[in-house]
DNA sequence: TTATTTGCAAATCTTTTGCATGAGG
DNA sequence: CCTCATGCAAAAGATTTGCAAATAA
């Protein structure tokens, strides 16, 4: 049983279990966001037994925390989780394959303070989406 | 039993029911996305009986003929509809009060074709969500 | 030891579906 | 008439919750 994570839990105040580490683990492998069910059957097959509420319930835990952020996309049922990256980032998503792409920079410049003025409306954060066909599905 | 939307009805190909020409006007009332649940409750109160499957049913038919659009938010577990507009337009989302408000402009110019460039990514469209305070919410 | 976390099963919420009945053209 | 639409109830999929047992600190 291995506490990789064993100081971060510590600094923001939560027992360092298994399942916790686990879950993380996952998160970092699969690097894009994913799916609890999809983190859930990536822990199992790393040996780490484990409840689908408990994935549920660490996910949960973590978005509090800000480890990690939620996100739903557009037609999509589940929600997705991804380990948070502390800087501005959009997602590409293939229509074909559904695979979801972070990518870096931002088209909006002052846009928000436009809205803000125009619209009377106080914006806080944003997201934005770009639906498409990737690399491999064009061809 | 009134049948306002009948000429419409016919152009795209569907029988003219009362509860489809309902929907219709519910989605005309609400001018905003709306849950499915949502749309079935004011229909209801404008004495319109119809079971929530048909809603959900009525809806996917409309989508499908393009005359409504689908959309999810972020962290938002249900699917809301609204009457398509047939011009681009971007959401502000109140983080208090949830009322979604829609906007025209866009701020994206030509970043759709950098990407396209830059990530070998062939953009078909996109999303984007400003998250915030409206007038009312923000005082 | 004690508060927190986990597992399991059941509950909940949203959406979909099968099938018999009803209505539009 | 005959096909398509509707209502109902049941199913399905995603997520949450209650509670007793297990575990970290």
């Amino acid at each position: 049983m291995r506490h990789c994570h064993q100081k971060m839990f510590e600094e923001i105040g939560l027992k360092n279990t298994a399942q916790r580490d686990a879950v993380y683990h996952a998160l970092e492998r699969l690097h894009a966001p994913k799916t609890a069910e999809e983190i859930y059957l990536d822990t199992m097959h790393h040996n780490q037994d484990i409840s689908l509420s408990t994935v549920y319930r660490i996910l949960e835990t973590f978005v509090e925390k800000n480890i990690i952020v939620k996100m739903t996309l557009a037609n999509q049922t589940s929600v997705l989780y991804e380990l948070s990256h502390h800087e501005h980032e959009h997602h590409l998503i293939c229509l074909s394959c559904k695979k979801v792409i972070r990518i870096t920079g931002c088209p909006l410049g002052n846009y928000e303070e436009e809205v803000a003025k125009k619209h009377h409306f106080q914006v806080d954060h944003h997201q934005l989406y770009l639906y498409g066909y990737c690399e491999d599905c064009r061809k």
